[in-house]
DNA sequence: TCTGGGGTCCTAGGACCC
DNA sequence: TCTGGGGTCCTAGGACCC
């Protein structure tokens, strides 16, 4: 019975072709059919008639000019791919409740429970790529799978404006034949690694014992790439997942920087993350500044609050003591790059919503001691700061 | 090649607690 | 005086993803 329906995986991954670049295509007619590079120093996105002149995400701007001299470049608009994205996940939230995003421009569809409703998998994701196109004018790829990590694989081997779906019967036919850059994973490093041990395609890694990889990549790595390799990716499609972390970052060029400049930049950065922290309903308690130097070396230093917050001014008073605290590597390098990043957030907040006037206290810090005060409890103090019911009634957080 | 702006996860050592 | 084993949290760094 049913067959030939049986050979269906029932998770779609979803992924925009050259999202970027298709937005700028989709908004401006005159660049559609032309190579279109977003970024300024690196190339953000790249439409495919750049990608095509061998224009690459990450390249240098005057390198990709170099080979593809007649590609006009954008500068980022932001605002536009976050609302374009928004459409984009609206149209799979019509399409099945159970939708997980993993970045602005790709996500998991369970659509197994479906097929009375809609049909086959295949048939689902025929049609998801119809809806977005015809909703919001991008060209979306889908691939089809058992697992999530499969159906990844599919998506981007099927890019662009494809759709692949990889029977069941044909999953490790498919898998072992890749190379192993497409493990999810391996990287540059990762890649280097393995390429010199001659393993070069999936196959080559699922041959191996376990143990050898994990000798050779350790723990970590060896473990889930070996898992990968034979196509175990139990993982199911989880909804309502929420970010553990919000940053903001600003590369800065490579000459003098006064430390009045560094100032206002940190407090641009800080400013940023703590106003999407508060639009988003969210605290978090430990602050991370990353810097890059003049000669491309990083480094993070990070300091955790015993209140979770989000603060403008408390975050930022953090900050400066992180970012003093590398003074002198900063006067010795140069410094081209500064991030700001609040994380441990809460991502399951009590929404109590008490009025902070209920307990009296002029900050927000005052309120919770006197909650603390009165009920004694963690949770309550914690849930407190984050059940605002909402941004207008908040004369607490001057911001 | 000369480098954006977001994020996630893993490792490892040390502090601290029971 | 010298000594376990186990756990959590914090910090720093690194690899990787889009």
């Amino acid at each position: 019975m049913g067959e030939s329906t049986l050979t269906e995986g029932t998770v779609l991954h979803a992924d925009l072709d050259a999202f970027f670049a298709s937005v700028e295509q989709r908004d401006d007619p005159s660049l559609r059919g032309r190579p279109v590079i977003v970024g300024g120093g690196v190339v953000m996105a790249a439409s495919y008639e750049a990608k095509r002149a061998g224009v690459r995400t990450a390249m240098g701007g005057r390198q990709a000019l170099r080979i593809c001299s007649d590609a006009i470049v954008v500068p980022p608009r932001m605002h536009a791919y976050t609302q374009a994205s928004r459409d984009v996940f609206d149209v799979f939230h019509d399409t099945t409740p159970m939708v997980e995003g993993l970045s602005i421009d790709e996500a998991f569809l369970e659509v197994g429970g479906l097929r009375r409703i809609r049909g086959l998998p295949s048939e689902i994701a025929a049609q998801l790529r119809v809806d977005v196109m015809e909703r919001v004018g991008l060209p979306i790829s889908v691939g089809v799978a058992r697992t999530k990590y499969l159906a990844k694989v599919a998506s981007a081997v099927s890019k662009p404006e494809g759709l692949l779906v990889v029977p069941i019967e044909r999953e490790l036919h498919f898998l072992h034949a890749l190379p192993v850059e497409r493990l999810w994973g391996v990287g540059k490093v990762t890649s280097g690694k393995l390429r010199a041990a001659r393993i070069n395609t999936v196959g080559d890694v699922a041959a191996m014992y376990e143990g050898e990889l994990v000798q050779l990549l350790g723990p970590g790595s060896g473990h889930h790439l070996h898992a990968l390799a034979h196509n175990r990716d139990p993982r199911p499609v989880v909804v309502g997942k929420r970010r553990g972390s919000m940053g903001a970052q600003h590369a800065i060029g490579r000459g003098h920087h006064t430390a009045e400049e560094l100032d206002l930049t940190l407090l641009g950065l800080v400013d940023r993350v703590a106003g999407r922290m508060r639009t988003a309903g969210r605290t978090g308690s430990t602050v991370t500044i990353r810097l890059r130097f003049g000669d491309f070396t990083r480094s993070t230093s990070s300091h955790t609050l015993p209140r979770p917050t989000a603060h403008t001014l408390t975050i930022l008073d953090v900050a400066r003591q992180l970012l003093a605290s590398r003074a002198a590597a900063i006067a010795e390098k140069g410094i081209t790059l500064i991030g700001v990043s609040v994380g441990s957030l809460d991502d399951n907040p009590m929404q109590l919503a008490l009025p902070i006037d209920v307990v009296g206290g002029a900050t927000i810090d005052d309120a919770v001691d006197a909650i603390r005060d009165k009920f004694g409890s963690k949770s309550l103090r914690r849930a407190v700061q984050v059940g605002r019911p909402d941004r207008d009634a908040m004369p607490i957080l001057p911001d």
